[in-house]
DNA sequence: CTTGATTTGAGGCACGTTCCTCATATACCA
DNA sequence: TGGTATATGAGGAACGTGCCTCAAATCAAG
């Protein structure tokens, strides 16, 4: 009736506790014939090893290290916000959590952040980093260790990560094209700003909105990116000054952060009623032009999944657990001023 | 260092362990004067009581009930199916669950299916079903027998569940009429089906939807809604109608199940690539119908993520833990072809 | 058959909690 | 002051698992 326990296998298998636990937990000293015999006994009963108890047996402590980037980056201030918030919240108990954060283009200091990393007591990382060669490396290194690590919104896809949580940025960018294209509803140009076209994710996010603009919505024009290099006063200088020179674009896609000083350059245009802007991240800036109607649309991904899901995963891996697909997976979501929050 | 334990509270306040479970527990048998000391040493020390040790101690084995509607409904069916893999996935162990499903109308079986439930084993009870006074009866009946009782989908403000799991459907009917007003882009008129305008559910997102549009959408004419009680024959033959006879409709708004036939109605109309149409719930056929471009939108709630509040919220009940509100929110999704999944 | 190595069993303690029992201490009341 | 009710302490068993030791059983090879 109940869930069967070690005993119950251990019976089942007729064989001792002692054995079962060698099998269970692959200790050696065991003839290939008795294990055989156990994992049958397992199948049979269909035993779940229950992890909770097995913790608590082996007074297990996990810890694990957040890398954030550091600097005026409201979507990472929001993010960390959400991890105390699910750390504090018990998400992952007998867990220890500390956040750091690194210079987001300094691939040299993120390296040397994670080299002083003590991996003999760490458990898992979770990294928010553009990937780099060095980070690979670094990666790898922690991957040798016996470290967890997942990448964390951003991907590090040819790193030995064990798991990537957050969205896919063609798919984002697909969905902020086609929300551009039916909001605009008529033909002009569109405005494309983000900090940097280096970045990974600003990249795939153009080319899946290129791709959604171009195969349906003919009738817009997508100008070449507009970088501001996170200077937010070069961002609202160049805003303001395409936007008073170009009477034809209807809309403005901002990919990255920055979107404080995008909108005060919006703003100062005067043409917030004509223009359909769509940004990423929900943030208390994005947020509050939603309300205000400064933004038509917000892609965003939500921070506290993102948290919680990271801080599951390296639970899961670290006990060795099947990681729960269809939960962790996170949406692209769409936010409009009805359905905030 | 490590998390405080019960031996370190009976330490701390110079009581026994006997004692501190008796004040922990809330069993009788302690001076005031006592209790005081135990629950200062506890703030002090920043306890928590490890809820797995706990039950483990006790043993505990949780009985949970849900109560789906039965018949034709492509979202309950879903929901179903995301339950059973919330509930394999043990989001919730120590725990087993029944799913029982009742005709959604008739309110007298489903007060009869809920009073046949052993209130002596049963721990939790969640509910999709339309509110009515036998509904509320019953639920203050589990209430008083002890039994925690969510409302799944379709709240019952009006009962005494401790929960509810669900989304606005005001807001919800906002974020439809803010989507239909955005994509049409031109003048005309709406028209507005669903199964029945005696369900709460339909009546509030008809109000959300009919505030936005007023409000904001002045072109826009909201048609009556149309019922189609839920016979799909009824619905194909009514929306066929008026689409035949209407040629102004620039949009269609789907407020409850019955997406199949009414979409094959659109696709007989001949007119899906001029017509907006917008419904809810992410089933097959709306999927299917969002990548074919039948559907510009679907509004959602994320049946996995009910399922898991459900369980986390019915465990949180009895556990006497304290809801974590931010996680077990369930948003307004929306979704386009782009954003699937 | 002996020797030595390998495999297995039996048992115990630990983890943090619950929930007993039994004995003792303290407070209150007459 | 004695008697009684109430409060508290000490200790133990249990939950499912991990991990250890020690001894016994089994096996392979000479």
């Amino acid at each position: 009736m109940n869930r069967p326990t070690v005993h119950d296998i251990a019976k089942e298998a007729g064989v001792s506790l002692a054995t079962v636990d060698r099998v269970l937990n692959a200790r050696p000293g065991v003839r290939a014939k008795t294990i055989a015999k156990v994992q049958d006994a397992v199948s049979r009963l269909g035993y779940v090893r229950d992890t909770y108890a097995a913790n608590l047996a082996r007074k297990r402590l996990f810890r694990f290290v957040f890398i954030l980037p550091e600097g005026p980056n409201q979507f990472a201030e929001t993010l960390k916000a959400a991890i105390d918030e699910a750390y504090s919240a018990q998400i992952a108990d007998r867990t220890v959590l500390e956040i750091l954060r690194v210079p987001f283009l300094d691939p040299h200091a993120i390296v040397r952040r994670l080299q002083q990393l003590d991996v003999t007591t760490l458990d898992g990382v979770a990294l928010m980093v553009p990937e780099t060669p060095q980070v690979r490396d670094a990666v790898a290194r922690l991957k040798a260790a016996g470290v967890a690590v997942v990448a964390l919104v951003s991907d590090l896809p040819n790193s030995r990560r064990d798991h990537f949580i957050g969205t896919n940025s063609v798919a984002a960018g697909r969905t902020a094209g086609l929300l551009m294209g039916r909001f605009a509803g008529r033909s002009g140009e569109v405005l494309v700003v983000s900090n940097s076209m280096r970045a990974r994710d600003s990249l795939e996010r153009r080319l899946g909105f290129d791709a959604v603009i171009a195969g349906e919505f003919s009738g817009l024009k997508v100008l070449p990116s507009v970088e501001s290099f996170d200077d937010p006063a070069r961002m609202r200088a160049v805003v303001g000054e395409v936007l008073a020179r170009r009477r034809d674009v209807v809309g403005v896609y901002s990919m990255g952060s920055g979107n404080t000083a995008l909108l005060d350059a919006l703003r100062e245009s005067g043409r917030i009623g004509d223009l359909v802007s769509i940004a990423h991240e929900l943030t208390p800036t994005t947020e509050a032009a939603l309300r205000e109607g400064a933004l038509a649309a917000v892609i965003a991904q939500n921070v506290g999944h993102l948290a919680r899901s990271a801080l599951r995963v390296l639970r899961a891996l670290c006990d060795g657990l099947s990681i729960y697909e269809a939960q962790e997976r996170v949406r692209i979501e769409i936010i409009l001023r009805e359905n905030i929050g």
